[in-house]
DNA sequence: TTTTATTTTTAGACACGCCTAAATTTTTTT
DNA sequence: AAAAAAATTTAGGCGTGTCTAAAAATAAAA
């Protein structure tokens, strides 16, 4: 169906699309891509043929429905994968991206589907990143960005924003894990940072951890 | 490393000599890959500049102990995740094969080793075939193919030389599967083919059949 | 609105891995 | 040992996916 240069084009489309709002630039795929700009341009007449992104020269392209569905189907892929890495085969979660980025090209829909089966049917991939149901549906549970949370509001942390192995380093070091039970104590104006209560701990924390953890409020 | 079809070829070869005697052909390399010899002969040289095999112009090729490791890491990563797909996915042994065609190509050294270990150290894939350890060598037990077994003499089916799919639900239809008991009751000097108990029932099987299985004696 | 800067596309080239057709070498047959 | 057959290699070409350099289109600044 599609090469392994497609799909990673797809999925970096899909993901530029829903970080960002309007027509994804060819620019910013050649950045996501590490890849020239003309490189892009060649590849997205390629997928536009191919039916699965719209567009038209010098404004971006957009995934059609075909183009969202295909992409999905390689994130799902990806994040269960992530999960059999962390959960079965117990690597830390800032190293199951890099391996994942692999096997998510592996062909067989069947090998998806009893693989999902087999971990459970798990809903977030280890980094709280939903996974997308085997027709390309995601089922996001609302979600909002810890800077936003209400001081002495108890919440959960159900996801990250950046999944850099660096950034995972930085959680592990401080003892901050999903699934985990966090108030923020104090805000400080003058540079957006937060003193937060997790782990029955005091810490503290700059505006751009903050940005990047998300949580549910209890 | 090598790239996905270096990997393809190295593992070609490494089969090839080790079912044939001397040197491996530029044809049979081409039959097995199913590619034209002419692309074949433009891939030896390329090997034969990474140092993997030992290339005479038309006097065939032999894997190098580079070559030789290289391709049994692939053998042996091809293997594992056939066992984890019986095992863990419980695919039936016919299909194991195809997938991991392509799961053997995932670069990751710390991803094989902790498979193997999630797999409990498996010794044969769901083929009987040994796997190769982590430096590439093959501790195969000595294996006799069923014909030559003499009757009256129990023996256990360890293993089948031929893979396909058809050959595999042949023995599934047939209710032979591995590790079962085997007496030969009957040979047939005509046809050369067997009478044989197994499953406490008699079954008659052609040669072609018997020199396919692989038997340790009891 | 005209100029400048930025973004995007086109043109031309290259490595990879494959092909067909033709040339060459080796092997087999007569 | 010469002729015929088979195996192998070379030559030239093609699609994919990338690149650099130059041209064209759009956006931003003066």
């Amino acid at each position: 169906m599609f090469t392994l240069s497609e799909e990673n084009y797809l999925k970096a489309i899909y993901h530029l699309q829903n970080e960002t709002s309007g027509e994804v630039s060819t620019n910013a795929i050649a950045e996501r891509i590490k890849a020239k700009a003309s490189s892009v341009s060649d590849m997205l007449k390629k997928l536009a043929e191919k039916e699965v992104v719209l567009y038209k020269k010098h404004r971006g392209v957009s995934l059609t429905k075909l183009g969202i569905q295909s992409a999905s189907k390689v994130v799902r892929k990806h994040r269960l994968w992530e999960v059999f890495l962390a959960d079965k085969l117990h690597f830390p979660w800032d190293e199951v991206h890099d391996i994942a980025e692999q096997l998510e090209h592996i062909k067989s829909e069947k090998l998806t589907e009893r693989l999902d089966q087999f971990l459970g049917f798990p809903k977030h991939d280890p980094h709280g990143d939903p996974i997308p149901d085997r027709f390309g549906n995601v089922h996001d549970s609302e979600k909002k960005i810890l800077s936003e949370l209400i001081i002495g509001q108890e919440a959960t942390l159900v996801g990250v924003g950046d999944s850099s192995a660096k950034f995972l380093q930085f959680l592990d070091k401080n003892k901050i894990a999903l699934w985990k039970s966090i108030i923020v104590l104090e805000k400080e104006d003058f540079d957006n940072s937060l003193r937060i209560k997790i782990n029955d701990q005091t810490l503290h924390i700059s505006e751009q951890i903050a940005t990047n953890l998300y949580i549910k409020e209890k």
